[in-house]
RNA sequence: GGACGUGUAGCUCAGCGGGAGAGCACCUCGUUGACAUCGAGGGGGUCACAGGUUCAAUCCCUGUCACGUCCA
């Protein structure tokens, strides 16, 4: 006998282990078996679970479980990510919370190590978690970036992007992130709009005829300035274009120049230009040839190219003492508040610097193009479809993406530099070698790059390099491409992006079939949850609280398509008590002797009642395989928790206690029979969602009655697949007619207070043959669930019963001496009320002529059936109403 | 400034050209052995606003307002 309820604490971890040990993860052997595949977005190898991974992954799961079921050949291949930057920044605080060597006093390679022992210690966490939510990943492909093979392909990559030109050395402006000291690419920019102000600047000509205004919100960059620009359209300044201006505090003239990028219309209409330290200036700068001075340093302190006085500054105090010196002199002409958008390193949240550099650069709009064909193609299908849009609006205006960061914990560019600074990029430092010795005619000395690749660099190829590529393994012919990838928007142009092109270009072939887009978990005011806003919620907290299945049913329901989820803890209480509904009803029917038959026929089940609930599942069934193949969580869930618990629950079970707990024999073996199969098909069907408690109970039903077909555990057992033959109209009809009878009749019963305990005859008055039949068959059942003594057969409504129609049939009950005459006749008031408009409503539509001609006819008949039906209520109301009139 | 999305019951959301829905919350009643992590019943909405298309609009179109996200 089963527990009262479900203890997920104890059970959880024990099926899962039992999951892992059968084997059930990996995908089936045979050779028969379409495959089917998903990759795990990696999460950082040192990070923890957050919601919005407890989302990701359940609906990975719930798929993955789907697929598995179906037959088919299912991989989910987990894996981590080294996050480069994010990683380093860990255990760089780690070193300075306990008081050891900096990262540069360690060195490179102790703080590489360092990081090493860190991911040993901490890289389990996250897996673990993943498995405390169920995720039924392969194991033992598991695999992380900075892996041996996948370190091979990224070099292999680079290598041959790099002698196709597509990787290439170049100095421009990047963003320079001073806090890590790195260029970071411009997705890692975030633009966060501050409060700030624009400082109006006079530059004295040089001629002493006067002075040009110029307004800035960087008055530190003008120690850097080489020019400044007006339009050429520009009336106010044609006669001093040419003509110099004398830099304050630098004492250096500079020419007035004539560019397009000015805007006559903004401040002054002059521009202070500094092509070391703006995008824009470095433009204008190049179309006039000016001299590029770069006033900072690495950490964005004022070099040797700025004023002694200045030298060794940070950039911030830079900005105070150069407005001082201007208000000194006399220049400073206005200050004026303003509010701007400042570019942020996403991790490091200082304000990011353009910076002159040499930086390794993929050329991106080439690499793009297949890619974005293969989406207009339909190679590659969005779901749902809008995120396209986002994805082609990036990928149409693509920039060369920077690849190289200034960091140590990542993979190191395989470029090898010779005595003159000549690259040598290949696989290995021994080709390297061989091929700068052909080139010199001698033996040289090769230095390796610095610089790490970007972490998405490597996880662009993470479809493919998980699976073995470059080298032809049999898990990458079967299960590349892979089939669905299911990710966050947030980083389509991160990742999906960068995996379309790369996949592309080294397999010819997407990456995978589908991706589905899922929600982003945000906190009630719409806002990303985050640990720096507070905000976040734990999702191990969650399943300790409720269970892993409440926790991922929650997730699944609210994930409807291109939607934020505010997740609430109500809403995951309600689907643990879901849970334990079904634990329960299971419980019941273990009671009452339920179970499976040998040979059981759902086809061949004889009561109405039995033929109801098998046609009720094989539509539920229905629903939720095209649910889920179609990626539609929500629904999926909806139908499965509708039928569970407003089918089966409340009506199936109720409506079988008489046949369960009666005297008829082969009704009651019928019954048995056919509640221990539904409960096996619903098990089946709720599992990808909830696969704890659904294991549970299928194992603890194991050994009632006959052996399943198919033996061991649920997570591998066959989906249902119930023909449409298995539904039956009459006896749909049969079990919506009791149904009614018995919600209407308990409407009835308490609207008028009638007592509980209170138990007058049903009486019918009017119906079908056929429905006559249905009721006097069901009489015990409408007894017992509308509490009336008896159903009664009559020929007319009595004086002081209450009537009320269900599918055209008059019932009534004659409950005048519990009732209060008064709050009877107020109800009814009002109810006629209400028909009298709806009537009103009807018949003006059927009024309308070009209603009646022009609407289709199912549409018309449907109206005038609801008229003559309504109108039959009302008149019966009315009746009623006299009635009680004369009794009162 | 551009793009996308959202405005439906107190809250969270589903629906979608022809009778306004669910869960939670609220009110009333109820422990007959599956379940009080429960059961039964009930109240509650000019479906943001204004136009238009249509026999018919919460749903389609246009505009307005509000909010959100992303990109400049």
């Amino acid at each position: 006998m089963l527990d009262k309820t479900f203890d997920p604490k104890t059970a959880e971890p024990r099926l899962y282990e039992a999951w892992e040990k059968s084997g059930g993860f990996a995908p089936t052997d045979d050779p028969n078996a379409e495959p089917f595949s998903i990759v795990i977005p990696p999460p950082n190898v040192t990070g923890s679970l957050h919601i919005g991974h407890a989302l990701n992954n359940t609906l990975q799961d719930v798929l993955i479980r789907f697929e598995r079921m179906r037959g088919k050949a299912a991989l989910w291949l987990p894996g981590t990510d080294h996050a480069g930057i994010a990683t380093q920044m860990v255990v760089e605080r780690q070193l300075a919370q306990s008081g050891n060597l900096s990262r540069r006093d360690l060195g490179r390679d102790d703080f590489v190590a360092k990081v090493w022992e860190w991911k040993a210690q901490s890289g389990g966490t996250i897996v673990n978690q993943l498995k405390r939510l169920g995720a039924s990943c392969d194991w033992s492909r598991e695999r992380f970036t900075l892996d041996e093979g996948l370190s091979a392909a990224v070099r292999k990559v680079f290598v041959q992007l790099h002698k196709q030109k597509l990787i290439y050395r170049d100095k421009r402006l990047v963003n320079w992130d001073p806090h890590f000291q790195t260029a970071i690419s411009d997705l890692e920019v975030e633009a966060r709009e501050v409060d700030g102000h624009f400082w109006h600047f006079a530059y004295p000509l040089e001629d002493g005829s006067g002075e040009i205004v110029v307004a800035t919100t960087r008055p530190e960059t003008m120690l850097a300035d080489t020019a400044v620009a007006v339009h050429p359209s520009d009336e106010r300044y044609k006669a001093v274009v040419g003509k110099a201006v004398r830099l304050p505090i630098v004492n250096r003239p500079i020419p007035i120049i004539a560019d397009e990028y000015p805007d006559p219309g903004k401040g002054s209409g002059a521009v202070k230009i500094t092509p070391a330290h703006d995008f824009n200036d470095f433009m204008v700068g190049k179309r006039h040839n000016l001299p590029v001075i770069n006033i900072f340093d690495d950490f964005a302190r004022l070099n040797d190219n700025a004023p002694p006085e200045y030298r060794g500054l940070d950039r911030f105090e830079a900005r105070r003492k150069v407005v001082e010196a201007f208000e000194a002199l006399g220049l400073l002409r206005e200050i004026e508040k303003t509010r701007h958008t400042v570019p942020h390193g996403d991790r490091s949240g200082v304000v990011v610097e353009p910076y002159l550099t040499d930086q390794w650069y993929v050329a991106a709009e080439v690499l793009a193009k297949p890619a974005i064909k293969a989406v207009e193609e339909g190679d590659t299908v969005f779901v749902p479809k809008n995120w396209e849009k986002t994805y082609f609006e990036w990928m149409r205006n693509i920039q060369p993406w920077c690849v190289s960061r200034q960091l140590w914990w990542g993979h190191r560019i395989p470029a090898w530099y010779g005595p003159d600074g000549r690259a040598f990029v290949e696989e290995t430092e021994a080709e390297a070698q061989k091929k700068a010795d052909e080139h010199y005619g001698r033996p040289v000395a090769l230095k390796q790059d610095e610089d790490v690749l970007d972490t998405w660099f490597s996880s662009g190829l993470w479809p493919f390099s998980t699976l073995g590529w470059p080298e032809k393994t049999s898990d990458l012919a079967r299960f590349y491409p892979t089939h669905t990838l299911i990710t966050g928007f947030d980083i389509i142009f991160f990742w999906v992006a960068r995996m379309m092109m790369q996949g592309l270009h080294f397999t010819g072939q997407v990456p995978f079939k589908r991706v589905f887009i899922n929600a982003l978990v945000r906190d009630a005011e719409g806002k990303k949850m985050s640990k720096s806003k507070g905000n976040v919620m734990d999702p191990l907290e969650l399943v300790d609280d409720y269970g892993a299945d409440a926790l991922r049913f929650t997730l699944t329901a609210m994930s409807g398509q291109a939607r934020d989820i505010k997740l609430s803890r109500q809403r995951i209480e309600g689907y643990r008590n879901f849970g334990t509904k079904l634990w329960n009803a299971t419980r019941f029917c273990q009671m009452n002797g339920c179970a499976r038959a040998e040979g059981f026929d759902p086809a061949a089940v004889k009561a109405p009642l039995n033929r109801w609930i098998v046609g009720e599942t094989t539509r539920t069934a229905q629903a939720v395989t095209a649910a889920l193949a179609d990626c539609g969580f929500g629904e999926a869930s909806e139908h499965l928790y509708r039928f569970i618990w407003n089918q089966f629950c409340d009506w199936y079970v109720e409506l079988a206690k008489p046949l369960l707990q009666g005297d008829d024999a082969a009704a009651r073996a019928e019954t048995q029979a056919t509640a221990a199969w539904v409960l096996d098909v619903i098990l089946k069907l709720l599992h990808p969602v909830m696969p704890f408690i659904t294991e549970e109970l299928w194992l603890s039903t194991a050994d009632l009655g006959a052996r399943r077909g198919e033996g061991g555990y649920l997570m591998t057992a066959r989906w249902p697949d119930l023909p449409e033959s298995l539904i039956d109209a009459g006896a749909d009809a049969e079990v919506a007619l009791i149904i009614a009878a018995i919600t209407e009749g308990r409407s009835v019963r308490q609207g008028l207070n009638v007592p509980p305990s209170a138990q007058p005859a049903l009486l019918v008055v009017e119906t079908t043959a056929a429905q006559r039949g249905v009721l006097e068959a069901n009489a015990a059942l409408v007894q017992r669930l509308l509490r009336v003594s008896e159903v009664r057969f009559v020929d007319a409504v009595p004086a002081g019963a209450i009537p009320y129609v269900v599918e055209g049939a008059t019932l009534a009950l004659p409950v005048a001496d519990f009732i209060d005459i008064a709050a009877e006749r107020a109800r009814l008031t009002k109810e006629v009320g209400s028909l009298t408009g709806e009537i009103a409503k009807i018949s003006g539509k059927l009024n309308n002529a070009d209603f009646v001609s022009r609407a289709p006819e199912e549409v018309v008949e449907e109206n005038r059936e609801r008229l003559a039906e309504t109108q039959a209520a009302k008149a019966r109301l009315e009746e009623a109403l006299a009635r009680l009139g004369a009794a009162g």
